[in-house]
DNA sequence: CGCCAGGTGGAGC
DNA sequence: GCTCCACATGGC
């Protein structure tokens, strides 16, 4: 995947692909994926998770562990469709409780298939995602790009918006790394936060 | 306490 | 098209 980054064109990309080159996209589900990109909208990580299992706990199936632990697994869309106002509300997602509504009703009945999204292109994919309320670009490309393996989606969130500024003020190059501009967002993502997180730990705990 | 957080819909131009 | 802004809630 790096082989088409060329070290004097593009040296961002290039160092940010050496450090994290371990960094692997997984093949997730693209329902869970939806929801919980709706979730993490204008949240930080903590805020998520939380939300994440407080509505698993709330309405997803119980399962046992081999060592013998009580978990819930990530509810099927019928599932949320079922919760009352209240109990999404419980679940701490604030004003996203109606997109989260919108999204288990329009898998459940059909208006959107996600698996039929797998075959389709980039952009009938995008255009199908947002088409939902309370979806936009960047939850839609981070469903493409997680949860149907389309690596050329490319998620901008505050983070990106950060790097493409400072390091590529006069516009980033998509057509020459498409169709694997998802992965190398995933490059200078990592990359970015790794750099931002130790610089953090720095200024905090001294030299 | 105030600001920010892996954004989006809606209003106004 | 584009630029503002409100939005619920929690972390720090």
């Amino acid at each position: 995947m790096r082989q088409r980054i060329n070290r004097k064109q593009d040296p961002f990309l290039w160092k940010a692909a050496e450090y994290e080159k371990g960094i692997r996209i997984l093949r997730q589900d693209p329902w869970e994926m939806l929801i919980t990109f709706i979730i993490s909208q204008n949240r930080n990580i903590p805020a998520i998770r939380s939300s994440v299992e407080l509505l698993s706990t709330m309405c997803g199936d119980r399962r046992i562990d081999r060592r013998g632990m009580e978990y819930h697994v990530f509810p099927r869309p019928s599932q949320i469709v079922a919760i009352s106002n209240e109990g999404l509300s419980d679940c701490r997602l604030g004003y996203r409780c109606q997109y989260v509504r919108a999204a288990a009703e329009a898998v459940s009945d059909g208006t959107i298939n996600l698996d039929h999204l797998k075959q389709a292109n980039d952009t009938a994919t995008m255009r199908a995602l947002t088409g939902l309320f309370g979806v936009g670009p960047k939850v839609a490309s981070c469903v493409s790009l997680f949860g149907l393996h389309h690596t050329d989606a490319f998620p901008v969130d505050v983070w990106m918006k950060r790097i493409l500024a400072e390091q590529y003020p006069n516009g980033y190059p998509y057509e020459r790394y498409s169709p694997y501009n998802g992965i190398y967002q995933q490059y200078m993502f990592a990359f970015y936060r790794h750099h931002a997180m130790k610089a953090d730990c720095e200024r905090s705990i001294g030299p």
